[in-house]
DNA sequence: GTCTAAATTTAGACAAGACTAAAAAAATAT
DNA sequence: ATATTTTTTTAGTCTTGTCTAAATTTAGAC
């Protein structure tokens, strides 16, 4: 059974990994645990001797099935509890991460399965990620970012790949939320900055902006 | 702010503290957390430096102000999420008490709040206990122990003193519930064992299961 | 191919919370 | 009042997860 932080960092190396599965480096896990790179070093070996993670020295990680399996398992219940927060206890998609970050951790099979049939099984959190079942498969749900779209194009928001807080109340400013219709006018070559049509108002959003949002084409 | 491991303390110290508030030994502190005495010591030590309890070298510990209230915002969780694992994620009685030892130490006024309000305000829990309200104001509940039952009265289980699950599985099987109709038929004096009327069948019940089970004369 | 810079690991230290063993204080017995 | 037992505290150690500083390896520049 995984420590409180050894879930978080099964977790990070979880976010860290991309689709070639090239090795996750120790400063990469280090940053994103907003920590120091002899920390993650620590961690590492301690995850290496349980078998969650495969580590060469001085080249990175990977998970391997084992790993990732508990990886999954914590964010199937950080987000199964993101779900709960706001369509029962009325937070709003800014304010559940930090809560979910504590809930996730808690340790009870039933308590989680429970909870996925209480909220009729949810497949997506509320900034529009897959909820793994209890098998450990994610739904796939297949997302692009807005700024790879072209002017012409209507697309529907499906989610954000930045949660943060700061960069969901400019969204909820500019009313963008999932499912919101999004048409894209044109594109500034100069900045990279798009005009779109957001409920039949023209908005112009920033490179940093268009690259995350997560939507599907129409 | 109080650590995970002060808040079991503290609410130790609270379950150990009687109304006529004598001193709360370092043994029994020990006893209660399972632990050892020297680690009582240091943990009083620590809650003492952060003003929790006032603390008299070798004669014991009381809580102050700060640390009763501290206490009761942790029972006062434990309760509300052991109300929402019965009535919401089907669990049982005897089921709750472990997963809300985990689920009271998470951090968020906001989530106790509005799980309160989805819960519509409970006053007691799936034990009879009662709930704090978010000022730490105890419902104030006269319960009286079925030991102290003279035959012939007619009295209600409104709550049980030994929540633990073997206890509960016991009262499951003699169909003795919150609300259960108990009338007492005689009394043994060999044993103080209690031959009782519940749903209309004849059960003799012993002093031991008398002395857990709380009532309300009817 | 060598030299430098960046990334990674090692060594040693620290805080929290637990433990054991021993010392000190308090309570009890005679 | 003294001796014995119990309770409590202290001293020193351990584990987990962190840190800094130093050493080592790898990668990049020329």
């Amino acid at each position: 059974m995984a420590t409180l932080s050894e879930e978080n960092y099964l977790k990070a190396i979880f976010h860290l990994t991309t689709k070639d599965n090239t090795l996750v480096s120790t400063n990469s896990i280090a940053k994103k645990m907003k920590t120091k790179a002899s920390s993650a070093t620590d961690m590492i070996k301690k995850l290496s001797d349980k078998g969650h993670v495969d580590y060469q020295k001085y080249k990175g990680v990977n998970l391997t099935d084992k790993g990732r399996l508990a990886a999954i398992s914590v964010i199937r219940k950080h987000r199964l509890w993101e779900v709960f927060l706001v369509k029962k206890l009325n937070f709003s998609w800014d304010e559940v991460h930090e809560v979910a970050e504590q809930l996730e951790h808690i340790k009870s099979e039933k308590l989680i399965n429970e909870l996925d049939v209480f909220l009729d099984f949810p497949t997506e959190d509320p900034h529009g990620d897959p909820i793994p079942n209890s098998e450990g498969e994610m739904p796939n749900t297949k997302r692009v970012l807005l700024s790879m779209i072209n002017p012409g194009d209507n697309c529907i928001c499906v989610g954000v790949k930045d949660s943060s807080a700061s960069f969901l109340q400019y969204l909820d400013r500019y009313k963008i939320t999932l499912g919101t219709l999004i048409s894209v006018i044109s594109k500034e070559p100069f900045d990279e900055s798009m005009l779109v049509m957001i409920n039949s108002s023209r908005k112009s959003i920033s490179k940093e902006v268009a690259n995350n949002i997560l939507i599907k084409i129409k």
